[in-house]
DNA sequence: TTGCTAAACGGAAAGCAATTCCGTATACTA
DNA sequence: TAGTATACGGAATTGCTTTCCGTTTAGCAA
């Protein structure tokens, strides 16, 4: 769970001039764990009842702790946002596998496609910080693909052998097409992400069958 | 073209005398007009340079006014945004109709929205905005489907007669869902946005067959 | 257990950008 | 040409993020 060490670094040099093994950073302390948990917790309810913008004062309330251990742990308050947003994503990824087990190739991805869809539509605003533009977030595009690419890689792969999908879409560029297909407009709800995620669906299905046996 | 008005109010009506009804919201000063004119310049100027987050000095300093005026005219911030969108999303929409009347429906169709797909890739940031979640932005979809949605309207319903494309999808849905599409990714330019949509145009052509005739 | 020290804490203060206020300047009208 | 509503500029206010630093504490060794 990536989300954890959060990026007061720890980078992973751990420059070995002490002669023992490389890359031990020195644990964290139990405090500072137990912290990091709290401001999690915190920020993710936090961001659910004000939005993203909930004041870095309120979350750190929330968890019992002082501004300053936030910013100890997060030094800017889109990292806290970040590690909030990696932690669903790998919560994402794990439900998918179990998915995957459970269904026909076909049927497996279309459901996780609308999982997907669901789990995007909870994130609202936290998705548009992705697009925010702000370099903050740079990273975050490249963890969700690491992530979610190779689990839809194997589902859609499955799919093209089974003669239900056509091939020719990388796993990347659906992964994205349905998380913005996933952005809130307007007044619409899930219902419409869903419709146009159905709607992009049928356009794989669309010449599929010219490319069987 | 909404955006010269600015949000101070000067709702339309104009004519009526001295004594006049109610409601005669008296002619803007001439150079209070100039002045809105150099900050929507100057806002889209900065916008493109430092992003929708340019500070309003900024844009007050390249407008050569002071904080203050910029403020008497555009409240909040997020109503510069928002008047410089529309003026895009005018020029958008009469882009549109030229193109419509040199083409054929489904050609006509596909062109313009790659050609709106263009338009709001070079938006980026404006359209994170969009997506923020802030109530300041709640006009602005209502403003581009009232816009926008007649004139892919009159496409799609001849495309649908000449029989390329099937029936079933409503201009709004699709105008969110090209806008959705546009939104850029990781370090995917407008190709990807392309290439999307035409998976999408790809699914609207799924089952027209069926329909004909 | 006790003592020591690096690590972590909390919250006051500093830094910044948005927004408001208000005295001054100016375009229109009579 | 004078009078007045409008509009102007920029200093002051406000609210939030981020930094700083004296105080507290977990983890370790004697």
């Amino acid at each position: 769970m990536a989300g954890n060490t959060a990026s007061t670094g720890v980078d992973s040099a751990g420059s070995a001039t002490s002669g023992g093994p490389v890359g031990a950073p020195r644990r964290l302390r139990s405090d500072a764990q137990r912290n990091i948990d709290s401001l999690l917790e915190a920020a993710k309810a936090a961001f659910g009842t004000s939005g993203v913008d909930a004041p870095a004062k309120e979350i750190a309330d929330l968890a019992g702790v002082g501004v300053g251990t936030l910013y100890r742990h997060f030094p800017q308050r889109s990292d806290l946002v970040v590690a909030v947003i990696q932690r669903d994503i790998d919560a994402c990824a794990d439900a998918a596998s179990t998915l995957s087990a459970a269904n026909e190739p076909g049927v497996a991805l279309a459901k996780w496609l609308f999982r997907y869809t669901e789990f995007l539509a909870t994130k609202r605003g936290l998705a548009a910080a992705l697009h925010s533009g702000d370099p903050a977030f740079d990273a975050l595009p490249g963890y969700f693909f690491e992530r979610l690419g190779p689990v839809l890689g194997s589902l859609l792969e499955a799919a093209i052998a089974s003669g239900e999908i056509r091939a020719g879409i990388s796993p990347k560029d659906l992964l994205y097409a349905v998380a913005n297909l996933s952005l809130p407009v307007a007044d619409e709800g899930v219902a419409y992400s869903q419709r146009m995620v159905a709607l992009l669906i049928d356009g794989l299905r669309y010449g599929a069958e010219l490319q069987r046996s």
